[in-house]
RNA sequence: CGCGGGGUGGAGCAGUUUGGUAGCUCGUCGGGCUCAUAACCCGAAGGUCGUAGGUUCAAAUCCUGCCCCCGCAACCA
């Protein structure tokens, strides 16, 4: 039995799961069930990634220790998994024993080869910033943050002999088409390497800096820092069975990760002494209302919303039929309706209905008769057959490409086939005028296509895909599929075997008609819970009134407005807060509000916080708005105050 | 000249690798059927494939210039 190891991304513990992360472990979930269909010895890995800084700086912001913090969010992503049906066969933490274990071991490997060095870094790092800068990245020799002089300060780090690989890595991309797919990605990655000589990765953090970490084997003043950890993870938790599924190893990512996984993994990989993985999966961003999903917009969508409002099935069908791999796609509850409806209701869900209840008043239920050889010699059973089976041979090859939105494009070809077939050759007709073979015949086809396609469609919606096998009296066991013989064989459907009366496994969702109101309701009952608009972000922790009284908060009045020099997120505001001289004011509201706009409105400024420069421009204060899904809107006095009143 | 992606009937997308009747879904209009979830089936309207040139017997597809969108990076006190 050939083996297959399929990994998500170990995903960053530095924010709740949103739709995106729901995807990739959808993906990656329907292909390794269809390799499971395909009778391979499939397994899927995800899991967290939990050491760094950005951590520890997130769980001090929260208020929590840091390991309350990674334990908390940890276990948020890993109970979102049942409840997508996601089949993960291992669930890694990076601050798991036996992974920092094996991250040692790796890094010992690595270090013992020679390709990992103790050197210098030196650089300009502002204490402001906690970070260095190149000297690219300072204006006039300042930080561009604080417009301060940073510090000259060398640190001796470790560093990963990158650039020794760079050249080998180049030809194995070259020698390997689909090593990095879809090829656009494929060619980025060159684009990378062909950029002049790799920098070596600085790989190492002094434990003055950062303890959160894994230490280092051979110098144990020092923590591993980012992606080492990180990528050891897809293959710590195969431990004795690393043998049998790395060879086999593919990776699925979304675009904003493609260095590391393209470049720093199989150049670790390869000083390693271990075989790269076999292919790398670059899939696309989900945008909302044409934007990407991010929390200051508040566009970030729930998963688990979705699914209570949907059904997990239709979810993961509207996923994977809308997304191309490699492309962004569009996500509103608009377009998933609206699929919900035509693809699952009307095509396929009103095809499992009026054939079932075909079955049911003219056969009572059972399972005709198999029609003969010679049922399929004319027209229009000779045409359909045929369809049928180009029709699922390119859904089987297009799935194994991970091109599921063409796949069930594909599959989608016989259901609407098979709707065209009930039409032409009426049942009802056969039925009156008391053809009983014949009529029997033409059921049967139905049925056993439906049969297939239903097959077909496990790993897309696996507990659709069961119930409606039941209720064709073929229920699902995958020891006993047969995938590829499915494309030609005919007659699985065994005669007599009873039917499902009815069947009502995709209710239409009826829009609202009047009032203009979005959303709607599915058909069935469901307790509304939610609303339509996105989440609000939960309350932050309560504060004593005493802290809230230290914000002074006044309205102004914008005197003049211009965007930014040097910056195009940023405005430029002069605005009147009744003091001796107006204030210069930043915002990063540029994407929202033109500078003519802002002349003359009131605002609500933050007036006691430090003044800070912004790109080169002093700012004075801050300006207050509200999120909302599709902009930003200004808080204002609500009457004519006078410049400064008091916020309270 | 920082890096990258894209512009195809009203909407959303395929097709571009390997030039050769421009395709799919939704929507619109007309018709049919009555088994079915007011679903299904048939037919029609609607596109000079961003733009200007070039190569070619032939260009959405290959080449060049230009215009416009969108990500990344920088930036949101």
């Amino acid at each position: 039995m050939s083996s297959f190891f399929l990994t998500t991304p170990i995903y960053y513990v530095n924010a709740r799961p949103h739709l995106g992360h729901a995807y990739t472990s959808i993906m990656a979930d329907a292909v390794v069930r269809f390799r499971r269909l395909l009778g391979q010895d499939a397994r899927m890995l995800t899991g967290t990634d939990e050491h760094g800084d950005k951590i520890v700086k997130a769980a001090e912001k929260a208020g929590m220790g840091i390991e309350a913090f990674t334990d908390s969010i940890s276990a948020d992503f890993r109970a979102l998994l049942p409840q997508l049906d996601v089949s993960n066969d291992y669930f890694v933490r990076t601050t798991d024993a036996e992974h920092t274990a094996a991250v040692r071991a790796f890094l010992q490997k690595v270090y013992n080869n020679g390709d990992i060095y103790f050197g210098e870094y030196g650089g300009h790092y502002c204490y402001g910033c906690e970070r260095f800068y190149t000297e690219k990245e300072l204006e006039n020799g300042l930080c561009p943050q604080h417009q301060s002089k940073p510090e000259y300060v060398s640190e001796k780090n470790y560093f990963f002999r990158m650039s020794k690989y760079q050249g080998w890595l180049k030809q194995h991309i070259l020698d390997n088409p689909g090593f990095i797919r879809p090829e656009r990605y494929r060619n980025e990655a060159l684009a990378l390497l062909e950029g002049g000589v790799l920098e070596d990765l600085c790989i190492s953090r002094p434990k003055s800096r950062l303890t959160w970490g894994v230490d280092l084997p051979f110098d144990d003043n020092y923590v591993c820092y980012v992606w080492f950890d990180a990528l050891i993870g897809y293959m710590s938790p195969l431990k004795g069975d690393r043998a049998k599924y790395w060879a086999g190893a593919e990776h699925l990512i979304a675009k904003d990760i493609l260095k590391p996984h393209a470049v720093f993994w199989p150049i670790m990989l390869k000083a390693a002494g271990i075989e790269p993985y076999r292919h790398l999966h670059v899939h696309g961003y989900w945008l909302v209302r044409d934007t990407k999903m991010s929390k200051s917009l508040g566009n970030v969508v729930d998963p688990l919303q979705i699914k209570a409002k949907y059904g997990l099935d239709p979810f993961r069908y509207f996923l994977l039929r809308e997304m191309h791999l490699g492309s962004d796609a569009g996500f509103s509850e608009e377009a998933l309706i609206g699929r919900l409806n035509a693809d699952l209701a009307n095509d396929l869900g009103n095809l499992a209905s009026r054939v079932l209840s075909m079955a049911a008043k003219y056969l009572n239920g059972k399972t005709p008769a198999r029609p003969g050889a010679e049922h399929f010699a004319h027209e229009p059973e000779k045409s359909l057959r045929e369809l049928a089976q180009n029709a699922l041979a390119n859904y089987q090859s297009l799935s194994l490409d991970l091109r599921f939105s063409n796949a069930l494009e594909s599959l989608w070809e016989l259901v609407r086939a098979l709707n065209k077939y009930v039409d032409s050759s009426a049942p009802w007709a056969l039925f009156k005028a008391g053809e009983t073979d014949k009529l029997g015949a033409v059921l049967y086809t139905i049925l056993e296509y439906l049969r297939k396609v239903s097959l077909h469609l496990w790993p897309i919606m696996p507990e659709t895909s069961a119930a409606l096998l039941e209720q064709l009296g073929s229920p699902f066991v995958l020891e006993s599929v047969k995938l590829q013989e499915e494309i030609q064989s005919f007659g699985a459907l065994v005669p007599g075997a009873p039917l499902a009366a009815s069947s009502n496994l995709f209710p239409r969702i009826e829009l609202e008609e009047e009032g203009g109101k979005k959303g709607g309701k599915p058909a069935q009952e469901k307790p509304a819970k939610n609303k339509t608009e996105a989440a609000p972000e939960a309350a932050a922790p309560p504060v004593e009134f005493a802290d809230f009284q230290k914000l002074d908060l006044r309205v102004g009045k914008v005197l003049a407005c211009s965007p930014h020099p040097n910056a195009d997120k940023l405005l430029c505001l002069t605005v009147d807060l009744g003091e001796a001289a107006p204030r210069s004011i930043v915002s990063g509201i540029a994407e929202h509000f033109k500078p003519e706009e802002m002349a003359g409105k009131q605002v609500v400024v933050v007036a006691n916080l430090p003044p800070r420069k912004l790109r080169g421009v002093e700012s004075q204060g801050m300006i207050l708005t509200a999120h909302k899904t599709d902009g930003l809107c200004l808080l204002t006095g609500g009457c004519e105050v006078p410049p400064g009143a008091k916020v309270s």
